[in-house]
RNA sequence: CUGGGUGUAGCUCAGCUUGGUAGAGUGCGUGCCUUGGAAGCACGAGGCCAGAGGUUCGAAUCCUCUCACCCAGACCA
């Protein structure tokens, strides 16, 4: 017992930690996993007893699980606090109007999950927060005077997934911790940027402080532009996204923000090979094509057709890239500088693009038509669509079939053009270093920081008057981690044969103390003795008092996996010891002497 | 939404082809015996066989429909 008063002074800085007795509590562990799980966290989450499905994308949190959850919010709250925001709650029911405004209830689409109440008013479960915290904000700010301003929630949050899947890494039904700024300016004292740089460090901050092995990623880009966007990603090769890293530089970016280093491009060759049509029916996608017609995929053009978005004119861009590459939508809107989309099947076949059989001739042909050419698409002889159906060429050459339309590298802006329209991928050269090659890794995303600009504010006309006296557009930050998410990613990049291994700052306790016989007063008395000193310490500690045989408490103590394992049993009590063991380490454990036990243990939990 | 798969005990699954008393392992309860990696023996509780309809004297089993869940696909914290 502590001689002082401190531990019960509300401004004091001393945690005491949480002590609980297993039999007390409920972890109901499974020997079995349940069939519908198959990702390694799922898998362990259920086995451990942290969490139990109650449907499609949704969870219970029993006691462990909740306890994780808290430790994590809690570690996300004190660097949120810290960065400069405030806490704050927004309501999970949202009338539909809000998102209206955005007309995000569109864009959401069927990933907004909707309600009517008995009045017949709609509203929707909040899949995130921007209207709700702007239309709060424009009500509550009337001055230049009370910005830069910055809240945030951790909330539960709604989406009504396609598919969810693997426990919590995708659920209709999530934790997420959301921050909204707010500022007059974008650089300066107060401005976006500077509260940004904040939140990003703060982010840094949290996925450190919960032990996880992570990757910062640009993503893409705002309206603001520059690198307005980054996702925190877990590395983890469970992960479903592909993340690009450049080992020499340090730069990172996900599949769809990744630049590609300099290619060299020409449309030069020497082949002289006909032009030769082939009958290709019923083959959908470049492989099936390919095997048929004898070549490999990267001896083929693919050639995706994109409408231009608004204008009276119907505008179509063709996109050229290498059979075996994706094209990067976002990169050829870049390039033609107008917005697009995927082309509609239909409209398109009824303008005469053969969809599925497209060729880049039909940009040469037609002038509504632009193409763009990744360079890993220009040179000798191909394979492609032959513009009709059911049939490709062989022996396509640029400069015979395309001829005087063809760019050079002097003479770029056409109405054709080569520039880099596909995604990155493992062995590209880096866009930092000549020389240097991008390495493709899988990672998790659990963090999302973004430079919103006006959009918001300019929906719901939320200004305030400058110092100029002039009315401005309040200009806005949004700031996402998945709490839920980020429990999940923890375990796929941490975990054994035999369980989870929890770090020590998410671990729902730290210590578990396996009393190998709870009917031995001696060991009992010594259990609570241990656990008394190290919650006394701020450890939170976790007596497994249950009357099991000792194999089932040890395979249960690795299964739920605790950072520090302490046994007592007679063995060790012989020789005035008790057994000490890591999670993380394997092997049985060591002898301790009771004596220095609960200082062996703090030092490990350091 | 599209394609594939699965629904039988808390969990993992058999039984279904060829209709006829509902099964195993594990877990759970009680007792004994045990006590260092899910041990052993005995007894016991536990199921509207996802739901509805149909065929049949009779359906877990055959037919039809519905629902739920899982896995793979354009997205995302």
């Amino acid at each position: 017992m502590s001689t002082t008063d401190t531990s019960n002074s509300p401004i004091t800085n001393r945690r005491r930690g949480t002590l609980q007795l297993w039999s007390r509590t409920l972890i109901p562990t499974l020997r079995e996993a349940p069939a519908e799980a198959s990702t390694p966290s799922h898998r362990l989450m259920l086995r451990a007893g942290c969490i139990r499905q109650v449907g499609a994308g949704v969870y219970d949190f029993l006691p462990l699980g909740m306890r994780v959850l808290q430790k994590v919010s809690q570690i996300v709250r004190e660097e949120m606090d810290a960065a400069g925001a405030s806490e704050m709650l927004m309501p999970a029911i949202v009338p539909i109007e809000l998102y209206a405004g955005t007309k995000r209830d569109v864009d959401y689409g069927d990933l907004l999950f909707k309600l009517t109440d008995r009045h017949g008013r709609d509203a929707a479960l909040g899949p995130t927060h921007e209207e709700t915290v702007t239309e709060m904000a424009k009500g509550s700010v009337t001055s230049y005077k009370q910005l830069p301003l910055n809240v945030y929630q951790i909330q539960t949050k709604f989406r009504d997934e396609f598919r969810p899947r693997a426990g919590l890494l995708r659920g209709r039904e999530f934790l997420m911790k959301d921050a909204y700024s707010f500022h007059t300016t974008v650089e300066g004292d107060g401005g976006l940027n500077e509260t940004y740089d904040r939140m990003y460090q703060a982010y840094v901050n949290v996925f450190t402080r919960c032990g996880l092995d992570f990757t910062v990623v640009e993503a893409e880009a705002g309206p603001i532009g520059g690198s307005a966007s980054h996702e925190f990603m877990v590395n983890a090769e469970t992960g479903e996204d592909t993340i690009l890293v450049c080992p020499e530089t340090g730069y990172a970016a996900n599949v769809e923000k990744c630049e590609i280093g300099d290619r060299d491009w020409s449309f030069d060759t020497d082949a002289t090979t006909d032009l030769t049509k082939k009958h290709t029916p019923g083959m959908p996608g470049i492989d099936l094509v390919a095997e048929h017609l004898g070549v490999k995929p990267e001896g083929m053009l693919k050639t995706i057709v994109f409408a231009k978005i608004g204008g009276d004119k119907r505008k179509y861009v063709l996109a050229t890239v290498r059979g075996d590459h994706d094209v990067n939508e976002g990169k050829v809107r870049d390039v033609v500088g107008f917005p697009i989309a995927l082309a509609d099947e239909k409209e398109a076949k009824e303008a005469g693009f053969a969809i599925g059989y497209v060729s880049p001739r039909m940009a040469a042909t037609r002038d509504d038509t632009l193409l763009v050419i990744d360079p890993d698409a220009t040179g000798g002889v191909w394979a492609t669509g032959s513009d009709e159906k059911d049939h490709h060429v062989t022996g396509f050459i640029w400069a015979r079939d395309l001829g005087a339309d063809l760019p050079t590298k002097d003479q770029q802006g056409g109405k054709i053009r080569v520039a880099d329209v596909r995604n990155a991928g493992e062995g590209d050269p880096s866009p930092r270093l000549p020389g240097a090659k991008l390495v493709a890794r899988r990672g998790i995303e659990v963090g999302h920081i973004f430079k919103l600009g006006t959009k918001y504010a300019q929906a719901f006309d939320f200004t305030v008057l400058n110092e100029q006296q002039k009315k401005t557009t309040v200009i806005m930050g949004c700031y996402g981690i998945g709490v839920s998410r980020t429990i999940a990613a923890s375990i796929e990049q941490r975990h054994d044969e035999w369980g989870i291994i929890w770090p020590v700052p998410i671990a729902p306790y730290h210590v578990v103390i396996t009393v190998m016989d709870p009917k031995n007063d001696e060991q009992s008395k010594l259990a609570d003795k241990l656990a008394t000193e190290l919650v006394e310490a701020g450890a939170d500690v976790l007596i497994d008092d249950r009357n099991e045989r000792p194999g089932v408490k040890f395979k249960d103590a690795d299964l739920i996996g605790l950072p520090v394992r302490l046994t007592i049993g007679d063995k060790a009590l012989a020789e005035n010891c008790v057994e000490f063991k890591l999670r993380s380490e394997d092997g049985k454990g060591r002898l301790v002497d009771i004596a220095d036990a609960v200082k062996e243990t703090l030092s490990k939990l350091a």
